[in-house]
DNA sequence: GATTTATGCTTGACTACTCAAGTATACATC
DNA sequence: GATGTATACTTGAGTAGTCAAGCATAAATC
């Protein structure tokens, strides 16, 4: 049996990484009622200029398909944490907007992130992290 | 609002990244008939000394609760790429063995696998990959 | 050696997605 | 300006997991 490569070395530990990590981020954020990925939706549109995105943006950086936005979107709305709004200039999309109390969320939320963030990568330094954000910024 | 740190900056960054090479791999694999993480736990039995592992410690290795490990091994008990065998030791334990058939489809997949990590990882020199594994390693 | 507690695994009910198909709108071409 | 093609989104049906409860067996304690 031929040995296994680095390549394949390092993604099989960094799929169970990721799977850890954000099981661990997943139960601090559910202090604030949200999961991981709602805070990777709000995350994404807080970043944005009017705090509005499209749907297949979300979908893209958020690294789930169009579809998964939709459900994910609904009860977020519910709550009114995001506002639906129209593109008065292309009316098949339906914009996703951070509200008030959406942002107040976040912010919150981001506490706790931030919290969790730093006690998993603890054990490096502000160079190492640098070096690790360099070298997967290389990868795919 | 206060910046994001580099740490929360990469697991972000590193978030959506597994999730880019998990679909990646998983359309490799799905021309052998498996997915991402029936390759996983393949990986790993076929590691093992005697290619026989207990479920609990699959899981464990894989990333995935103990009935996530039911679940998935039961349609591959059915292919016959893994046998379920008695620990005579220890009544409750069900160990899971990887089969010659399943020897074979590991070492076959492997080659798609090995190939979709080297495309994967093309940016990269062997030396970045392994700065890459040890930081990663200093990771939770 | 009976009783309590812990471990290994499975099951039912649920969740968080996915994909394929459908609808509505926009854009390009003739 | 009709017609074909592409884009944005939603929906129904399916899949891959989760968690909590349950059952069987083992280990610890009295």
């Amino acid at each position: 049996m031929p040995e296994k490569s680095l390549s394949a070395e390092f993604i099989i530990h960094n799929m169970l990484l990721a799977s850890k990590i954000s099981k661990r981020i997943d139960g601090q954020l559910s202090y604030h009622g949200i999961s991981f990925t709602e805070y990777m939706i709000m995350h994404h549109l807080n970043g944005s200029v009017l705090k509005t995105m499209r749907r297949i943006e979300l979908a893209e950086r958020v690294g789930i398909s169009a579809s998964g936005v939709t459900r994910l979107i609904a009860p977020m709305e519910k709550i009114k944490i995001v506002e639906k709004e129209a593109n008065p200039r292309d009316a098949r999309q339906s914009l996703v907007k951070l509200s008030e109390a959406g942002q107040q969320l976040y912010k919150d939320a981001s506490v706790s992130f931030e919290h969790c963030t730093q006690e998993v990568m603890g054990n490096l330094t502000p160079n190492q992290i640098e070096k690790l954000l360099s070298l997967t910024a290389k990868i795919l």
